[in-house]
DNA sequence: CATAATATTCGACAGTACGTAGAAAGTCAA
DNA sequence: TTGACTTTCTACGTACTGTCGAATATTATG
C-alpha cells in the first residue's frame, strides 16, 4: 500500500545545520556562539564562522534571540519547540488542506502513532471539545 | 491568542506557478500545454514556454504525466490531489513530529475544523480504529 | 597602554528550487 | 518548400541554505 516514499523534503521545515543549531539551543536554552559550534562540531565538521552566519540568519528570521552577554553575545530560542511547531503547523496544514482535506486524517493519524501513540488520547479529546464548540456556535 | 502569523510560507508545497498548474491539471484532468497555458493566462501573465518548462519540471518530479496525444503532448496529473495530499502529509507530519509532538495536534483539529469541519467525525473514527489497531500489536 | 587572543561582521561563492522566457530545433500540413 | 505550431534548450533573476575567509571590532593581559 502506498509505500511511496516520494515526495520528500516537503518535511523540511529547517535546513539542516539550522535544524541542528536549533536543536542545541532548544536543549541548551543558551549558548554562545563558539559553544553552539563547538556543540555542533563534534557530529559535523563545519567552521565556527558558518555557523555564527546561521545564527545569525535565524536571528533575523526571529527563531533565535541574541542578547548580549558579559563579553560574548548569546543566543537562545526565540520561541520553544511547541511554539514553533505549532504556528508552523498552523500554517502547513492550511497549505495542505488547500489542496485537499480529505484523506489527510488519515497521514496524521499515522503520522502521530507512530511518533507518539500516546498522543492518540488527547487527540481524541481535543475532537470532542472541538466538535462540542462548534455545536454550541452552531446553536446560538 | 496566537495570532502570530509568523512562520508563513512553510506550508508551500507547490511553487505558485506549479500550485495554479496543478490546480487547473486537477480540475480538468487533462491538456494540452496551450490549454493549460490558455488557462492560466486568463489571471496570470506567463509566457507559454514558462508554463512549458514548469509543466515539464513538474513532469520530472513525477506530479505531472506527460503522454503523446494525437498530435500534440498531453499533460495529467501524477496523482491526485488526495494522493499528493497525502504522500506530502506524511512527510510534512514527520517533520514537524520530530521536533515537537505536542501542541501539534491542537493545531490539526483547529485547521481542520476550519477547513472541513465534517472530516472531525471521520477523524474520531479514525483515531478509534488506529487505537484498536494499537491494541490489537501489543496483545499479540 | 600595546598587543595578542577572541569575537563579530561582511562579503562571496556554490547548489538547489522556482519563475521567467527567448532562441533554436522539430513537426506537419497546405 | 514554407509557414504555423510544438517542443526542447539554454539561460537569467531571485531566494534560501551551507560554507567560509578576510576584515574589523572587542576583550583580555603582560
Amino acid at each position: 500500500m502506498s509505500k511511496s516514499a516520494k515526495f520528500e523534503g516537503y518535511g523540511k521545515l529547517l535546513g539542516s545545520l539550522e535544524q541542528d543549531i536549533m536543536e542545541l539551543l532548544w536543549n541548551k536554552g543558551e549558548a554562545s556562539g563558539r559553544e553552539v559550534h563547538a556543540n555542533i562540531a563534534s557530529s559535523r565538521q563545519v567552521a565556527l564562522t558558518t555557523v555564527l552566519t546561521v545564527l545569525e540568519r535565524l536571528a533575523k528570521k526571529g527563531l533565535v534571540r541574541k542578547t548580549k552577554g558579559e563579553s560574548v553575545f548569546l543566543f537562545r530560542p526565540g520561541y520553544t519547540r511547541d511554539e514553533f511547531a505549532r504556528a508552523v503547523s498552523q500554517d502547513v496544514f492550511k497549505g495542505i488542506m488547500d489542496i485537499s482535506s480529505s484523506g489527510i486524517c488519515a497521514s496524521f493519524v499515522d503520522a502521530l502513532a507512530d511518533a507518539d501513540p500516546d498522543e492518540l488520547e488527547r487527540l481524541s479529546a481535543l475532537i470532542d471539545s472541538k466538535k462540542r464548540e462548534l455545536q454550541e456556535k452552531e446553536g446560538k
